[in-house]
DNA sequence: TTTGCAATTATGCAAATGTATAATTACTGG
DNA sequence: CCAGTAATTATACATTTGCATAATTGCAAA
């Protein structure tokens, strides 16, 4: 038998374009930028090498293209969790928090992923642009919850609180994703909601949503589970009670 | 002529396996984790190719080694401001935070550096007790820092704090690193510190050392430069007074 | 000086990678 | 049913990459 000609369909250009763009950035994910050569590419979505320079101009191009949809994606699932949020400003704000500190959000692959672009957006300029938009949109979400809290504030005060509560969460974020087992299964949440309410001198722990199985707690409520020692460091917690941060009002000395 | 053989010197095992690292470090650095082929390491190093599998048993092992020296070369770095740093424990602590927020810390190639490597401690063992062993020593140092403050706190309440803190380092860290001109030169350091102090429920801002040419004010101080609108955001600062988060007691409502 | 050893270089190779180009085929409009 | 065309595949190529191995040479000790 002759060569067999391998059979095809013919899709439409976006079809193609969001297969491969997943495609690759499935592969990065799972084994990093090297993992994603553009056989590899083409073979998860089911093609051969040669289109993907049909649909981008080069494999620089695609990915781009592929990080802005990553961008894109990470912001529209975090805005999504407002649509089932609740109404006070607080609950809205502490639930945004703690969705941005939990999985998926908070996940291993997402942070590989993420890390793998990272070292482009300094000589790129379209990858720059796509983290700046990126970030900055995040930052607007929060920053226009802050601005909903009862409370006066001017836009100077808004803006670098923003960028405050900003990093306290993509600081656990990053620290959570990295190293999964240093942090017990609640743990981040909480203390993310805590230091958001204290940089924003708000109590947000109180308009946090009681976790699904345990009791709720209005007011100086106990943590999901704080008994579990810190796996990596075994003896951190030996004079360890049951409230990470303190639960005392802050002592302003 | 005949083939005129490269002429070289003898070097000792830490020398060239120093040498190797530093060459590897600075290529990623560079232009990413592709920029370090091993032709391009051993070039930077003044060597040739067949060098790297003399002292590294394949150039993963490199890459191990590369990743063990950057973490430490960062925590050291961090401990040396301590050493010049003054002995009130609230002084000590500003000035570790505002330390770990500007250049060199802060910088782009740094972060670049950084995240090259974070895909890596998914799934290698060795990676993955370096970068563990880098960020917990980094937090046992700020716990430290905190947990010397004049004012009672328990075990569970400074290991939560000594996270949220970190984190709010890491975060501004990051941002800055990424994005350098979003941000007016002294802002990080003011607002990390800002930050971190109202984490702690300590004021942190007036032990703060005073930036060289300004005068300096002990209480309710004028942050460095604020006057300097974002760049990427032109028109986020027009109600902007000069004073990056709230300097009004937080109030707690 | 000579000798021996290990540090270093030189050469080569097989595999992988991005890209270019030609050949084929599925679908659309007539 | 039939062409035309764009989507898709197939093939080829020049480079690059990591690695292996042989050939040299700097250097220290005898």
């Amino acid at each position: 038998m002759t060569g067999e000609r391998r059979k095809f369909r013919r899709e439409g250009e976006e079809t193609r374009r969001d297969a491969l763009i997943a495609a690759a950035l499935a592969l990065v994910a799972e084994g990093g930028p090297q993992a994603a050569t553009v056989r590899a590419i083409a073979d998860r979505a089911g093609v051969t090498p040669g289109l993907i320079r049909h649909y981008f101009q080069s494999k620089e191009e695609l990915t781009r293209a592929a990080y802005s949809t990553l961008m894109n994606r990470m912001t529209d699932a975090n805005m999504s969790v407002l649509d089932t949020a609740p109404k006070a400003a607080e609950a809205r704000l502490a639930a945004f928090v703690a969705a941005s500190l939990r999985a998926p959000v908070v996940d291993a692959e997402a942070l590989g992923l993420w890390a793998a672009f990272i070292y482009r957006i300094r000589t790129d300029p379209h990858m720059r642009a796509a983290h700046e938009a990126g970030y900055l949109g995040y930052r607007d979400r929060l920053q226009a919850l802050i601005a909903a809290l009862p409370r006066p504030a001017d836009g100077a005060t808004l803006r670098a609180q923003a960028i405050a509560c900003n990093a306290v969460i993509d600081g656990l974020w990053l620290e959570g994703s990295a190293l999964p087992e240093a942090f017990a299964p609640d743990e981040l949440p909480y203390i993310g909601v805590r230091s958001v309410g204290a940089i924003l001198g708000v109590d947000l722990v109180a308009h946090l949503p009681a976790p699904p199985p345990a009791a709720s707690v209005p007011r100086d409520p106990t943590p999901p589970d704080s008994a579990k020692p810190d796996p990596a460091r075994p003896d951190a917690d030996a004079t360890a009670g049951n409230h990470p941060l303190s639960d005392q009002p802050e002592a302003q000395p």
